[in-house]
DNA sequence: AGAATGAAAACTGTTGGCAATAGAACGACA
DNA sequence: TGTCGTTCTATTGCCAACAGTTTTCATTCT
């Protein structure tokens, strides 16, 4: 018996019943409002109810479950507050983060760079082929690669955070209207925060991080489809 | 038998704990570095593992203490690389959400800013007393107002975090030495700040932050006094 | 029929116990 | 004497069960 010995045991249990959840609230296949009975899921992944429990309570502290007391917990509600706080945080960090990330561009390596460049392209390619959901999610890991050059690890957390919320609130957001409203100034938007990063020019970042965000929340009172 | 009938009790109990816990920790009772045994926490409290489990879990996420993998939890051990990057997040935050704020200053009662002036005064007041403790905690308070301003619930509640793990990791700075340096800076800034936001100047409260925090920083690197 | 009432079901919060394991203490050996 | 391997203890991770509470639903009364 060579190959690693049951590495999978070293994650807590609680942690790979959060990730299956939470794929499966992305994913749609939870929709907002189910409730979510610690010994049901407990039964459907064969363990006891300690460890969901631990999970649920992962899940509210990220922000995309919320429970009540005694009357357990339930998938959140997408609201447009909500989705406007959500896109503020993302602003704040993103051009904080990366306005430090420019004025030390030289010390970051050129594979980095070029793999930011390359997501951009898959960004595209998704749209091209008219998958909205994959466009979501890889114009969201862009952004997280941006905040995750900083270095700054309580920047990468709050901010995957903060996309884990986002992703699961834009689901109430009809994918038909969006994100193809205004995917031009998008694109556009997207280049200009690269070049900005690349050249170093920490001020005309964050300029388009802000017009980036500023137009986003513009899309936010879009028509919301129930689920 | 008149009065609120057991109202402590519509509270999670680990939440109780983990308060307990917090204020424990910050206030030096549980130095960096304490192992926290859930046996020994659920005997004190006089209850069982699963919510000191549960609190401790919690004050993880929260970031003061580190738990590793069935070798239990300790109190966390404060390190400028941290405390560097919390003060980056407190900035990022507080900037952005001030500046909001400072947008719609009209909008905000002026009470509001009145208590803000008052709070400068008490902190100016501790200071003068010699009580640099207590001085700490009213900066703090004074910071987390301005940011409450802006009604971002997630603004809010990161910088809450970010403020608990400031106060646990800047126990490891001297009192002697903090933040007696550079006071009267310090003093000035906070009055530049409160003056850009009632004056809804939202770019001069942006540079005041930025100015502040850069000379904060600078403060990393004094000496750490084992706990 | 509709509202009030009481019982039953469902679900959560908490508890104590058991097996697994990481680190410490200890001894054997070069 | 220092290092390696082994046992042993301390402590966690997980589980099954109990108690309390909220909701639901059937029943009765007006």
């Amino acid at each position: 018996m060579s190959g690693p010995v049951r590495q999978i045991e070293q994650r807590h249990l609680w942690e790979q019943i959060a990730d299956d959840l939470r794929e499966a609230i992305h994913r749609g296949d939870l929709p907002a409002g189910s409730r979510l009975i610690t010994a049901d899921l407990a039964s459907r992944w064969g363990v006891s109810r300690g460890p969901v429990r631990e999970a649920l309570m992962a899940l509210e502290n990220e922000g995309i479950v919320i429970s009540t007391r005694r009357h357990g917990t339930i998938v959140g509600t997408p609201s447009t507050v909500d989705l406007d706080e959500i896109l503020c945080v993302r602003e704040a960090i993103e051009a904080a983060a990366g306005l430090a990330v420019c004025d030390q561009i030289d010390q970051i390596p050129l594979a980095e760079l070029r793999r930011l460049a390359e997501m951009l392209v898959k960004v595209e390619k998704a749209h091209a082929k008219g998958d909205s959901r994959s466009a979501m999610a890889l114009d969201f890991a862009f952004h997280q690669a941006i905040v995750d050059l900083n270095g700054n690890s309580r920047f990468t957390s709050i901010y995957r955070q903060m996309v884990s919320q986002n992703t699961h609130h834009m689901k109430g957001v009809d994918p038909n209207v969006w994100p193809f409203v205004g995917w031009d100034e998008m694109t556009r938007a997207h280049q200009q925060l690269l070049d900005a990063l690349v050249a170093g020019e920490g001020e005309g970042f964050r300029a388009a991080v802000l017009a980036h965000y500023t137009n986003a929340r513009r899309r936010t009172s879009l028509p919301i489809v129930k689920s």
